[in-house]
DNA sequence: AATCCGGTAATCGTATACGATCCGGCCAAA
DNA sequence: TTTGGCCGGATCGTATACGATTACCGGATT
């Protein structure tokens, strides 16, 4: 069931589907998730209520509970999307409440997102869960892994790429172009990974689809904490200049212009300059306090 | 703590230890696991003992239970060490009385193994676990992973390897060598998954080497299943050889060997013949019956 | 004789109860 | 003023109870 759920984001390929449209607050990290945003993304609307202090609502044949996956897909998407930050707590009874189901099936779902997509989300014992915050030494392996994965799917892409995936690759990347106007930068992030996503399931492999796929949420984090103020990310075109190049079959070409366009993703971000937040501060005491995770 | 858990095998890196010599024997699979196996490879004896009809054993300020990432390792253990085979069933209250725990813990256990290490074990809604048993396509889909992830591995460090981490690597493949003639096949294979292991912990690069552990596990399974009868593989020679071409900077030659010593492994199983074992033909018939899980 | 059907046992999924742990503020003492 | 301990509240971890689902098996029917 939960394996239903782990599934479900590999196997759905929404190409294009609208995004939601809630701009939220760029807020500081830290505090507790509310409600609303944790509905944020809700696919069954909870139907049947009962949400007063009367529990035991099994009763009778009626079929009241959401599924699983939707609760997973619902945090999932809140966290990629930066709905819900980095650092954030998510804690198993608001989550349950929000939901309408017990702290059970909510825990299931953490424990999913905990193991599976690298730690999107992170479980400290007695203590819960709370979106994973990448540190900077995490941010660069992240690349790293990705300039592994990526520049071999390029490679392998040049040499048996039809052209019906060709035309697939191009015809997305005209969504990211004609979507580049009418969205904010959020979106174009999104669409952004969803392109990667696309070469990865070219490869017609499924554990490095959910391995990229992982690594591409994780970048979603990443971006979120370390994005730079002014800086245009992972365009369109440069993926329009990677398709010309597997079109080519320039394997040797792919490869290093992929190399080139990650660098530059990860580029784009401050990871060298002191973080300009100032609640870091406590992060580094808390660091040096539990010595473990550190490398 | 099931972080902690799930943390684990990719913490500890206990070079070479002395495997049990618990000599398996080869069985059908399908059936169920018996307590005696889900032991077999425990870390705590369970100290209360207290496993009487009379359950209650909270009471007093004794701390009796064992740890999580002790059941996680020795259920992680068993299977990657074909203790238990692919296939076989992983019921929760069997686990639990084995390990002297309630069924929530083992759920949790399962749900951790099930979601990292690309499902080592397989969760089916109201039918419980299994160890899983991947099928030829997904083996090779394996292979096919490895040899990107690896290949990338091995071009980055044929430039950045030091001497120090040459000698570590061949005082490894000295081990391997030495423990060829009092090892049966199963350590062998044990230990040559932990050379691969070696290399990928020397890019330094945690989401990289999580990604190759789960390769190299589930390999083990698809061993498990396919193995040919009379065939060496990953042998440790060829392990020596990469090691030079790694000493020497040799990039291209390093990545082209590396493709070949994965080319070699998979071709040492027959993933082409038809699976030889008759209990498989039950499988077929539940195969045919439910034809989800077909690629 | 083969097939369909219903009962029973086994197993799982979910909710809830309860103890344990941790974080916060408050007060007392140096 | 600072430091240390104490206490309450919040939150989590684990066990258990109970309903729900599935598989298994025997008997009746065609």
């Amino acid at each position: 069931m939960v394996q239903a759920a782990a599934k479900s984001p590999a196997v759905k390929s929404p190409a294009v589907k609208p995004a939601s449209g809630k701009a939220a607050p760029s807020r500081a990290s830290g505090r507790k998730i509310t409600a609303a945003e944790a509905m944020a993304v809700p696919r069954l609307p909870q139907t049947g209520g009962k949400s007063g202090p009367g529990r035991k609502a099994g009763a009778g044949g009626s079929r009241a509970t959401i599924d699983d996956a939707t609760i997973y897909d619902s945090v999932y998407t809140a966290i990629v999307d930066h709905i819900i930050m980095p650092g954030t707590k998510l804690p198993e009874d608001v989550l349950a409440k929000a939901f309408g189901v017990s702290r059970t099936r909510i825990r299931k779902v953490l424990l999913a997102l905990a193991h599976e997509n690298l730690n999107l989300v992170t479980l400290q014992h007695n203590r819960g869960a709370s979106v994973t915050k990448p540190s900077v030494q995490e941010a660069r392996d992240v690349f790293a892994a990705r300039r592994v994965v990526e520049t071999g799917i390029a490679a392998e892409l040049a040499r048996r790429i039809t052209p019906e995936q060709l035309a697939g690759l191009r015809r997305f990347v005209a969504h990211e172009h004609e979507a580049e106007k009418t969205r904010d930068r959020r979106g174009a992030i999104k669409l952004a990974g969803e392109f990667h996503m696309e070469l990865a399931k070219l490869m017609q492999n499924e554990p490095l689809t959910v391995f990229l796929r992982a690594l591409i949420s994780r970048t979603s984090l990443i971006v979120a904490i370390y994005e730079a103020p002014g800086n245009a990310m992972c365009s369109h075109e440069e993926h329009g200049i990677l398709i010309d190049r597997l079109a080519a079959h320039d394997a040797a070409g792919a490869v290093r212009y992929m190399e080139e366009h990650l660098l530059r993703l990860e580029g784009g971000l401050d990871l060298n300059a002191a973080k300009r937040r100032p609640v870091d501060l406590q992060d580094v005491f808390a660091r040096l306090a539990g010595s473990a995770k550190g490398r």
